[in-house]
DNA sequence: ATATAAATGCGAATGATTTGCATTTGCGAA
DNA sequence: TTCGCAAATGCAAATCATTCGCATTTATAT
């Protein structure tokens, strides 16, 4: 699975992007270089974060990660599979929870008729007030 | 009309928060600060980039602004007003398009009865191939 | 088995954004 | 109109995520 993915990228295959992508992979939600990084020292395997940077950039090129940017520029990433996803942050408490749909796949028609632009990639955040706060 | 966007947010009327707003206001695509602060200085006018940070901050969050990330991790802002826009920028030439359609409108109401949020904004960023980059 | 390009680790650099603090300014109350 | 005080500004220094240079190691095609 995870061979494969590097393969048809041209990439080689190491511990370091094995490791990446399987943490990816078993993260239920966009996932940090940050985060990333700990775990992997966690489990007491040496790293660092250039190389994980530099990993994420080039699966991200290649079009097998998406890459998530939060409101205040930091980037999370996420595997670029039917199953992605995207979230809405609420601005009080900042739960955020899952949406259902992906409103790209609607929109990228329009937009190659609108453009001619052939949609790659796209990153979305949302931000709202949950029940919860609206309530208060 | 800026007068009045800033009093409904409950913030002073300042030499500074006018030029910001009428810089915004008058570009006719999402702006850094950086930007900003050169436009201001260019103008003769004594300024500084932590002020220009400050405002924006603060005029986002009172929703006056929107804030658009690129895929790098920079914030450019444009007026959070019915006529915001969004862009699809080619991965290999870094040209951009406007987008016509806004695709959150058709999903707020989606959202709201998936999971009880009240969208309050958004900021999405598209990739893509452009037409030219496409052919070669 | 070996050559070669690609990948890694480390430290230092970068660059956008934020913060602390002293000074100035806007504006409501007297 | 003047006064007082909180809010806004300017400046310099700090922060923090991300990138880069370079020496070393590793994967893979031959």
């Amino acid at each position: 699975m995870i061979e494969e993915m590097l393969k048809n990228a041209g990439l080689k295959k190491t511990k370091q992007r094995n490791l990446i992508l399987e943490i990816i992979k078993s993260s239920s939600k966009p996932i940090t270089a940050e985060k990333i990084f700990e775990i992997i020292k966690s489990e007491s395997n040496n790293t660092n974060l250039s190389t994980i940077y530099r990993t994420l950039n080039i699966l991200c090129e290649k079009s097998l990660l998406l890459k998530i940017l939060k409101s205040d520029g930091t980037a999370s990433y996420q595997l670029n599979d039917a199953s992605h996803k995207h979230y809405i942050t609420c601005c009080a408490c900042q739960n955020s929870v899952l949406i259902d749909s992906c409103p790209i796949k609607d929109l990228s028609d329009k937009i190659v008729n609108e453009t001619g632009y052939i949609v790659t990639g796209h990153s979305i955040e949302l931000t709202g007030i949950c029940p919860k706060c609206n309530k208060k």
